[in-house]
DNA sequence: TGAATTAATCCGCATTGGGGAAAAATTGGT
DNA sequence: ACCAATTTTTCCCCAATGCGGATTAATTCA
């Protein structure tokens, strides 16, 4: 049970003043007080606290009021970007992509490497990934000793809080500590997250859902993910793990039932078709879904009966969510959305099919086809939010400079 | 944004205080401190407020310690059961039931009325709670005026914030502000919430999730309804709506898709079946359910068919549940339950098959034929949950009783 | 140059929680 | 009966926080 002294309130307030910074750019003490709803002396000393530890600036210009405002100029107040550095991954099974940002979230370098990791042994996978961090933080003109911390990305499910991988499509064994081997190994700390989770947040600092602070992401990729941000912070389940929507189960009558993954994995709609060289070949690369995309336009009758059937499974999953979940938004996300416009309307269909009339304007969907370093970005964003509530867990100020 | 002073800090330490002593019966000021890692200074000086305030009593009895303890002996603090006296009412279709309670959520009177309120004009609807809270009431030997706050448990898509009834089986008009119109009726502060809402908490705190501060409760009436504890408290979708899981679409392939209401709801079962005459008032009278275990005692072959196919349906849509919020129990409530082991077995057996290997050993299912009494009782508990005013609170368990 | 205006800071106050000393209330032994 | 030992509870004082009002700072306008 956390208990409530003046230094939790401290913090609070604190990081408070920090996020508003950080989400309204260059921002002046008065607008941070009327935002935060805390008196000018109290933001006045906690930016004075801010200042000190370096993790913002001043900046003098940028006044936007009228041109004509009497009285003493505002100074704004922003982050300070080199405050820190993060590196983010998102590891996928035939690709790895880093980057490496700012304190703001800003990416200072990428770097994708497309290799097929899938099934690898860990130490290989590890392996493979401690030299990509090491290459992306190089690209960026740093040293492994300027990074303050690190989030990898993996689809599966993951238990956030122990940065154990219990289960992921491109690990062979299961229940895999892998935060501890990756902190060991680049003697950073490392946190380990789910894929979806880092695309979700990447979504609420920059992308789809910037405005919302309640909001459902669903991830297409080879596997089916979804990522519940709730009051602005992303909902784990009990245990803190994250959720796998390829879990979930459609059917009804005896013995029909059947997992989403079976009907909507990216292997289950490419499945279906007769691949002929080329085709394989893209599939093998993981440039499967753009080509698929391209039979479709040819009228690939075979792909198109699959990406519709895929659409509507998704969609119905989608409506159930929304049930449960309510959100103004979801955003879908992920490489299936290349199959196109049959996917994505067979999604759009089946949803509006499926979903209770009572709440049908609740919630609206949003396609988003992020590239693969947003997803990085992602991870990175989880790295910065750890790094931004360490004072809520841990006492003490940020990593100064 | 909250902003956090020195009153938030107090109202904080001073609910965990309050929560503690509610939870651990009576209870010596070192244990609370110890409990809740506050200093004892801090706890002596919230515990003599609460004292001034008339919401705990001290008792000089009791200390469990070694009867040769030495040392001043402790003084035991427990709650102050006659510090607030609440209503709560679970509203079903054919009955309502009334539960007043102190505030230690015991029950002083309880009134059941075994009428059938579906379907009419709000006014009547009113009209009947309100004669039944103030029946309940003088059954209890209290009057009106002693009622602190009343809670009204429906089924339904209620939005807690506002009390508006969004949607219910027993109203025939959508969106009514429920909560503002019982509240000028009564005079007394009233509040609607949904009834899968309030047996979820009367669970957590009486039933059969006391140890647990992370749960899921299924309810399976008229209306198949979901609460969801999560970090003890109460898991409001993004509007502060509850959840409808009637609304939850099974189904795949081509317009093969079901509402789970329509498969697994009581009518669903009972619909079924050619009814004769006594059945048929039994089900009018709302002992439909339980005069359908004595059919499938005698082995009715429609009836037993139709309650394996609905607990197949809900079986399935637990294990999605469980899928989603990972909960380390599932209590399952509700009038269907007495449809007895064949329904019951359908879904235990539907949930193996459909949860994934992976999160098998995760959840545990409970079921309990919860009384009508208890989901009153539920009602009233979140009423005592909003007097408790938690800032941020769990309200927990209490192991006693 | 001075008045008006707005932003940021300084000073003092009330409140909080915590640590250590003191008081209170008991038991055990002589 | 009395005193030492022990344990709980309270009392006193301190540091830290946020806030309100007064003060200072930095600018525009007349």
């Amino acid at each position: 049970m956390k208990t409530a002294d003046p230094e939790l309130m401290r913090a609070i307030n604190r990081f408070n003043v920090l996020d508003t910074i950080r989400r309204h750019g260059p921002i002046s003490r008065v607008e941070i007080s009327e935002r935060s709803e805390l008196s000018t002396t109290t933001v006045s000393a906690i930016t004075a606290s801010l200042l000190d530890d370096g993790l913002i600036l001043t900046r003098h210009e940028g006044d936007i009021r009228n041109a004509a405002a009497r009285g003493r100029p505002r100074v704004m107040l922003e982050l300070n970007p080199d405050a820190a550095r993060v590196v983010g991954a998102k590891i996928a099974a035939n690709r790895m992509v880093f980057a490496v940002t700012n304190f703001r979230g800003e990416v200072l370098s990428d770097l994708t490497l497309p290799i097929r990791v899938d099934r690898q042994p860990i130490a290989v996978i590890a392996d493979l990934i401690e030299d990509g961090v090491r290459r992306c933080v190089v690209d960026a003109d740093l040293s492994l000793e300027d990074i303050d911390s690190i989030c990898i990305g993996l689809p599966g499910v993951i238990e956030h809080r122990t940065g154990c991988v219990r289960s992921s499509p491109i690990f062979r064994e299961t229940d895999v500590d892998f935060a501890s081997e990756m902190t060991s190994r680049l003697k950073v700390a490392t946190i380990v997250e789910s894929d979806a989770h880092a695309i979700t947040l990447a979504h609420h600092w920059f992308g789809r859902a910037r405005d919302l602070d309640d909001m459902v992401l669903v991830s297409l990729e080879q596997t089916l993910g979804l990522g519940v941000l709730h009051a602005g912070q992303l909902f784990r389940g009990a245990g803190g793990l994250s959720h796998n929507l390829g879990d979930l189960v459609l059917g009804v009558g005896h013995s029909q039932t059947v997992r989403l993954a079976t009907l909507a994995g990216e292997s289950a709609i490419l499945g279906e078709h007769p691949m002929d060289g080329r085709f394989a070949e893209a599939v093998r690369l993981g440039r499967g879904m753009a080509h698929a995309q391209a039979l479709i336009a040819a009228e690939d009758n075979t792909l198109i009966a699959a990406s519709a059937r895929a659409g509507e499974a998704i969609g119905l999953a989608v409506a159930n969510i929304v049930t449960l979940f309510g959100p103004p938004r979801v955003v879908i996300v992920g490489s299936s959305l290349s199959l196109g416009s049959v996917f994505v309307e067979s999604i759009r269909e089946a949803y509006q099919a499926a979903i209770p009339p009572s709440i049908r304007s609740v919630a609206e969907l949003v396609f988003d086809e992020s590239v693969d370093e947003t997803w990085a970005q992602g991870a990175a964003v989880v790295a910065l939010c750890e790094l931004y509530e360490s004072p809520w867990g841990t006492t003490g100020p940020a990593p100064g400079l």
